[in-house]
DNA sequence: GTCATGAGTAACCAATGAGTTACATGGGCG
DNA sequence: CGCCCATGTAACTCATTGGTTACTCATGAC
């Protein structure tokens, strides 16, 4: 309740934080592609696997990707609704600005 | 185009950098109500003006927010079109993520 | 010209955190 | 049960960078 800060704003808090790092971002590329096991994930990047576990526990708690396992592997996969909260605070600004932006109609050169 | 990493790539990259860190989305909001002076963005923030200062020419350096000046003052506001490149990212995955999400239909949670 | 105001820059410090290696854990298989 | 494979965790190092203070630059008022 009331707490309008909140979800949107410390889940997206959560999202740009993870986004914020080179290396989550190219492992969210990867899993673009489809779900990976860690092992695969580290193999297409210039990092040991370690590093790659504890980028995906942080892409995990930003709830940007999902895991299950499958034997011995863990296979990793983007999870859509993470990705939702980012969408929304950056709509939240895009609206704001793009009204003010439309009504100052400056063409400062984009 | 034909560059497939570039533009769209290479400015979500600067974006998600820039957004990667809490006071930088924090003058960001403060921007989404409209444009202010350097002064007045430090004033609602627990940093100095030279911090604020810094991170403004991070997020002009990534397209977030342009500038003016007025007398002495140099009015900040934000940028819509550097916002777009980071929607355009995320949307990226957002669809190939939701493709593959349905596909598999699991409720883990969401 | 001189002074005051507002902002950017320089030099520096300290904390954060990304990366590494070494080790622990958990599940499959002979 | 004992061994191996795929990951996760611990302990630590090192580079990055966010923050500060001190100083410089630009503009406007007088």
């Amino acid at each position: 309740m009331t707490r309008r800060t909140s979800r949107a704003a410390r889940d997206a808090d959560a999202v740009f934080d993870a986004l914020g790092d080179p290396t989550r971002r190219a492992i969210v590329k990867i899993l673009a592609g489809g779900p990976r096991p860690v092992g695969v994930i580290a193999d297409a990047l210039p990092v040991t696997r370690p590093a790659v576990s504890k980028h995906l526990a942080i892409l995990r708690r930003a709830e940007l990707v999902t895991a299950r396992r499958d034997g011995t592997q863990h296979i990793f996969r983007l999870h859509p609704p993470g990705f939702a909260a980012a969408r929304r605070w950056l709509d939240g600004f895009w609206d704001e600005a793009l009204a003010r932006f439309a009504e100052l109609a400056e063409g400062d050169g984009g």
